[in-house]
DNA sequence: GTGAAAGCGCTAACAT
DNA sequence: ATGTTAGCGCTTTCAC
């Protein structure tokens, strides 16, 4: 069994107040005492219960991150920073998988209060749960959706001016064909990044052409899936001299499905990503994108949770620009 | 503030056991009390406390992972199968970071009992805190070292075979001046790998060259460093044929390395890594290693913590087998 | 079918 | 300086 301060208050015939005050040094209990409970709880190889004191304390000290899928490839250098922040302030940092909807983790975390912060990347999770565990006072920063509520606060990425440099980057060469390859049509940062392609091409005078909207979720695969598919739908004089793809992920698996089609990238087809993950340097040829300051991204939003653990700070938002970052694939 | 079952139940007009059990939808309770209490649930915005629960429970129904480097490039596919298990058995699961020694987010959750059960793959988690945290029945897992001690179970990469793979490959190809790239020198990983080495270079009768051994740390920066520094020190006619390194990281640094000093991978020099992380195949030349298979070890270590749930696996020690994947960067 | 009460392990206000 | 006591929110045994 496990010893607790009854166990090392009865040893030692002391109260568990006592004992309780003396463990957290407490500047009430003599030396002696002290010195005599701490080789107590040593001796019984006592560890303290941190479900009953965060029980009693009502708080965690503990920050949730909150991901559509822990050890994806974006998260890494976010990660970074969150930790950086979580730990300089002495809390703990859990990162929760939010897949599975109502079953997931991240859902009874939120729910059962079990973190005193809330970092959000993560789409599957509804807006209806966010709204609701925030009214509860969790400090909740979402960085995946604009959402006005109690208690919640925006850190968002620019994704209309980062895909209108993307995009008017081609236009500048002298590329007009531009295909867009979606992300999930529904998600916020796809939806913004489609505006921002839309935008570059209206104002260069292009009109938009919907036969060159591509449907991917965002994964490498669809990426792949959703070029083959266009290279045997189309023929070759019909295919676009541009992609602009809404992640780096599908325009990763959209070089390998034109490199296997005997397409040359850039010479043939350009291709242009969007959130410049790790990977995107070192493939062949190396991604052209547009990058945000994930490491900083990372600590800003967990600031903002201890400034929510502070005072409301319902309503704030914040919005991270971004660069373009010019490698071989768009052959600029 | 937050409603508590108290608060419904005085709302009822019932007692908090009925409310509790209600909730739970217990069979003793009418079909009408509980409509009642479910209802009045909904309107007050009532969620369970999880803390309240888990320590009336004396359980969380959490699974800990313990990284030592949460949003590294190595865990992706273990972590897969570790949620995959967790999920399954209707289990949480928690990623924490381990980096920061008795500070860190995993030292606390381990010693305040905050997880069921733990896999950790972190060598900066000491060996004794593991010892002592799971003679208080914590199942744990260790994928990182070789541990015997109450509630502890091994689960580990064939390294040694593994290198001994790698080495003999190269010898195989004619290659004689093999050096290796080391991890962490006290690592268990590094340690084997340097085995299985010295052992493949033995087996062919090539005798083990200290001056060959190239200290890194596992990281990519670390073999890039390494190799940079070997460049400038050693005359051209002094280099070695081939490195192998620890892992795929560090190899992926030293060909950064060795194509920043124009030497050609593998003609020149042929790299080999050990862990075929996803970049492995990205990179160019894309990059020979050992693989192994990490969603299914993710499963199984989780499997094995769910045993451990049920009885006392001590003492029990399984070990994956890995695969030569031939790839460029070796020229064979 | 419902209620009263004890208790999980801890903290902290209030005695002494 | 130490002890007594109440209580965090919940589950669960036992009584009615």
């Amino acid at each position: 069994m496990m010893t607790t301060i009854k166990d090392i208050a009865q040893k030692a015939d002391l109260a568990v107040s006592t004992v309780s005050y003396a463990l957290n040094d407490s500047s009430k209990i003599s030396d002696k005492t002290k010195k005599k409970v701490i080789e107590l709880a040593k001796e019984l190889n006592y560890q303290p219960n941190g479900t009953a004191r965060n029980l009693k304390k009502q708080k965690t000290e503990t920050i949730g991150l909150f991901l559509n899928d822990l050890g994806g490839p974006y998260y890494s250098e976010l990660i970074k920073g969150v930790q950086e922040v979580t730990s300089s302030n002495e809390y703990d940092l859990v990162a929760c998988d939010a897949a599975g909807g109502v079953d997931s983790t991240a859902y009874t975390f939120l729910k059962e209060k079990r973190v005193d912060g809330a970092i959000i990347l993560a789409p599957s999770i509804s807006d209806e749960l966010i709204i609701q565990v925030a009214k509860n006072q969790l400090p909740t920063v979402v960085l995946d959706r604009e959402l006005e509520s109690e208690h919640i606060c925006n850190v968002l990425i620019d994704n209309i001016k980062g895909a209108y440099k993307a995009v008017s980057h081609l236009t500048k060469l002298g590329i007009e064909k531009i295909a867009y390859l979606s992300g999930a049509t529904d998600s916020y940062d796809n939806k913004n990044r489609f505006k921002g392609y839309k935008k570059a091409l209206l104002d260069k005078g292009i009109s938009y052409q919907p036969d060159w909207f591509i449907e991917g979720c965002f994964t490498e695969e669809s990426g792949y899936k959703a070029i083959k598919e266009l290279l045997v739908n189309k023929k070759s004089a019909n295919l676009p001299e541009a992609i602009f793809a809404a992640n780096d992920e599908m325009a990763i698996g959209a070089i390998q499905a034109l490199q296997e089609g005997n397409i040359k990238v850039p010479d043939d087809i350009a291709v242009v990503g969007f959130d410049d993950i790790n990977l995107a340097s070192y493939i062949r040829p190396s991604l052209t994108t547009i990058s945000h300051p994930k490491y900083q991204l990372g600590k800003l939003a967990t600031q903002m949770v201890f400034e929510g653990l502070e005072e409301n700070f319902a309503g704030k938002s914040i919005t991270i620009s971004t660069d373009l970052v010019v490698r071989e694939s768009c052959g600029g």
